[in-house]
DNA sequence: ATAAATAATTAATGTAATTAACTAATTTTG
DNA sequence: CAAAATTAGTTAATTACATTAATTATTTAT
């Protein structure tokens, strides 16, 4: 190992909780892929169906009040894709019989979107055992603690969300990088 | 919005924070690939050489300690992929001239791969405003608060490493789930 | 009435991942 | 020690998920 390389970087617990997140997240991810190929499905479109339920816990819904149904767009800003993209997805849905979308009768360019019964169903049964696994993965610390964490990552994404500007401004000297690539 | 499908799913800190950790992940992802792509890197790409730093953040180096330089096969653990996948990824690498990849000499399938001194230049130059925009994500919470909430992602990293048997048991009713699909 | 904005889609494409099959080297084991 | 198993890396074919750009339709604003 090269001696300058060597220890170049110093600890930092504000870079290992972010390091831990994204590494937390591939893994979750990649679980739920495995879990969730049973019955046909991925994780992205997993969460679609999630927001469909209502799913309080998304937190979508806590930035964001609804009254009707989703549509299309409101999914691509809470899953942070293209709405391309999210036609893909609910035609996946749609063609599984999981979800059905009608036009909004007050504006004709809309279409909302929600379960069947299938997708009732399905949401239905399988909410005991996410919630199993996630309430062992987080066992062993206080109600206080993790209402912290939720803060937390609550003030994480406000910052990521509303002043992605004041972010970006951090990364200026990059544009301007005489590291030659 | 249907009234059986209404309110169907309770609220739970527990799931919240998965879901939001989920969520900030991804926001995460993709600010990163925005900066990276000013020097025509993804943020996987990116990850790669921060473990060829030696990121003592990285919750990887937390688990495994290494004397030698990594090889392809320890990044493909540490990001939780393929190996076939890493191969592309350091191919990238390679050809933009940020690391080198040479033979162990004592193990001749291994190949142990370096940060270039381009590379280290790189990691180096863009260091202080990663860990700018870090502390401003994280600020306003104790170092007590932080340690706690690391130990809490390491506990559930930790979970889904070593007990993923045990996690994948929760959903077995999935296997014969009467939904169908 | 025209222009701008919003919603959804389509088509073409790119990227990051996968699996499966393969080569090569090392380690295990019978 | 020779055969079998394992480990490391690569390649080729494929898939999932994402993008951009262009298009249609509708609604809202000027």
């Amino acid at each position: 190992m090269n001696e300058i390389n060597k220890n170049m970087i110093k600890k930092s617990i504000e870079e290992s909780i972010v390091l831990s997140i994204l590494d937390l997240s591939s893994q979750l991810k990649k679980i739920g892929d495995e879990v969730y190929q049973k019955v046909g499905l991925t994780t992205q479109q997993w969460l679609i169906l999630l927001h469909l339920a209502d799913n309080p816990n998304l937190p979508f819904f806590k930035r964001e009040k609804h009254e009707k149904d989703l549509m299309a767009s409101e999914l691509a800003d809470s899953l942070n894709v293209t709405r391309a993209n999210i036609t893909n997805l609910i035609n996946i849905l749609l063609d599984k019989g999981l979800i059905r979308q009608y036009e909004d009768n007050k504006d004709r360019r809309k279409k909302r979107l929600k379960l069947t019964k299938k997708g009732i169903t399905l949401v239905n049964k399988t909410q005991p055992s996410r919630l199993g696994v996630i309430n062992y993965l987080t066992e062993g610390f206080s109600k206080e603690e993790k209402q912290t964490f939720l803060c937390f990552l609550e003030q994480c994404m406000d910052k990521l969300i509303n002043e992605d500007e004041k972010i970006k401004s951090f990364h200026k000297l990059l544009e301007n990088s005489d590291v030659d690539l």
